[in-house]
DNA sequence: ACAAAAGTGTTAGGCCTACACCCATGA
DNA sequence: TCATGGGTGTAGGCCTAACACTTTTGT
């Protein structure tokens, strides 16, 4: 038998942390999977995350852990939401904190296969591990939630991208379509892009403008308080 | 010394829920807290919560020690943070998942003094236990954000309620003042008020129209999906 | 040549905001 | 009689939503 040294008065549960991460490859969305290779739930897929260790939080545990198995180094994670129903975990009582995270596609592509990590589109999820079906449909209504007031769509996209660029992540992400011409008005209007590039002279109609995000502005708006409507 | 019968291979964190209850005495604000009566922080002002138990979640785990510290029964705490830093309790490591709810003053008055709960207006707030601060700012915050989507402020006014009592309602929530005539045209067009009374034939120019909150519109607004603006 | 991508502007309707007067009551 | 609370409507500005054509490029 494994020795078990850590005892307490009371019974405690274990506490994990999960990440839900999430990708833009500029059509669709993508959500970043990893294929159990043990008991329980062998082989099926789950989000990256594991056991807190007793001198880390759960946000520290959530990188380490999405660092561990996909090899993918993140600066923040949010968490947004604890799952603690009883039997969420056959082996004991476990109750996870779970986070999310946006990254650019580019930067990831190399875990993917040294890993057992892969991106699936959101309606390629397989069937997953534990009660991360849950976790994954709470975590997209946060997301759904959250982007309406931040401007957090440019974690996913390059940090130079077009017009249709961003309106393609606003559509996949809302499961909306908007239309173009009143989508380009009211990003513009909020002042929160810059143009990245002169515009050549000979500008075509058909060569699209690029923009970055300013987030100098971005910092100057948000003290007055705004909001994106869609 | 104690014994301690429950042991793990890995070192497990304490698990506690806690509870910021929120009510509303038609001026300000309050906030339910209890006098610890024992170490750590012995005497200082918390919120109600404690350990959870290995065979509860945490939602009920913080409705079980909201009834047994303060003699409060409500029927739902919503979670809305993890708090985790290593060294927030000194007994041992806890990571405490945070609660809100709201209640109905007029239906608490029972558990204040049996109990050592007190109602503390916003701006009476002692010094608080633990990470307890930290806590209340962020729960404050989150309130102001959900009372501009979903219209829980209802929650905590008596079921019949006058138009100017929702509005200091809003005001003392968000902190901010309205025009009474916008405020009342907004609350009316949303259509989730009935008035509750017949309007005497006598009305005076002086007698209040009283409301109710009307769950079923506001269920059918909802499917169609809304938002309140301030 | 045709389909697809991208740039561009106007109009009508709805919503938000600011604002003032009258009446009744209680002190 | 005066202060307070409460009911009520309008006008201007801003935002939103709907909508079409032209240019260019690649096939």
């Amino acid at each position: 038998m494994e020795e078990k040294n850590y005892c307490y008065k009371y019974p405690h549960p274990a506490v994990t942390s999960d990440c839900v991460i999430f990708g833009f490859d500029g059509v669709a969305i993508k959500v970043l999977l990893i294929q159990r290779g043990i008991e329980p739930y062998k082989d099926k897929w789950a989000f990256p995350g594991g056991f807190m260790q007793i001198d880390e939080t759960v946000e520290e545990c959530a990188k380490r852990e999405l660092e561990e198995e996909t090899g993918l180094k993140t600066t923040s994670v949010e968490q947004f939401y604890t799952f603690s129903d009883v039997n969420r975990d056959p082996r004991e009582r476990v109750i996870t904190v779970a986070h999310y995270a946006l990254v650019r596609l580019e930067e990831v592509k190399g875990g993917d296969d040294a890993m057992s990590a892969q991106w699936f589109a959101m309606n390629e999820i397989p069937s997953l591990a534990f009660d991360h079906d849950r976790i994954l449909r709470i975590a997209v209504n946060r997301l759904k939630e959250r982007i309406c007031f931040e401007p957090i769509g440019f974690e996913l996209l390059p940090e130079i991208f077009t017009m249709s660029a961003l309106q393609n992540l606003y559509e996949a992400i809302l499961e909306m379509k908007f239309d173009r011409r009143n989508f380009y008005n009211k990003m513009l209007k909020l002042g929160i892009l810059s143009e990245a590039e002169e515009r050549p002279k000979n500008a075509s109609r058909r060569t699209p403008i690029k923009y970055r995000f300013n987030a100098k502005k971005y910092a100057e708006l948000k003290q007055k308080g705004f909001r994106l409507e869609f």
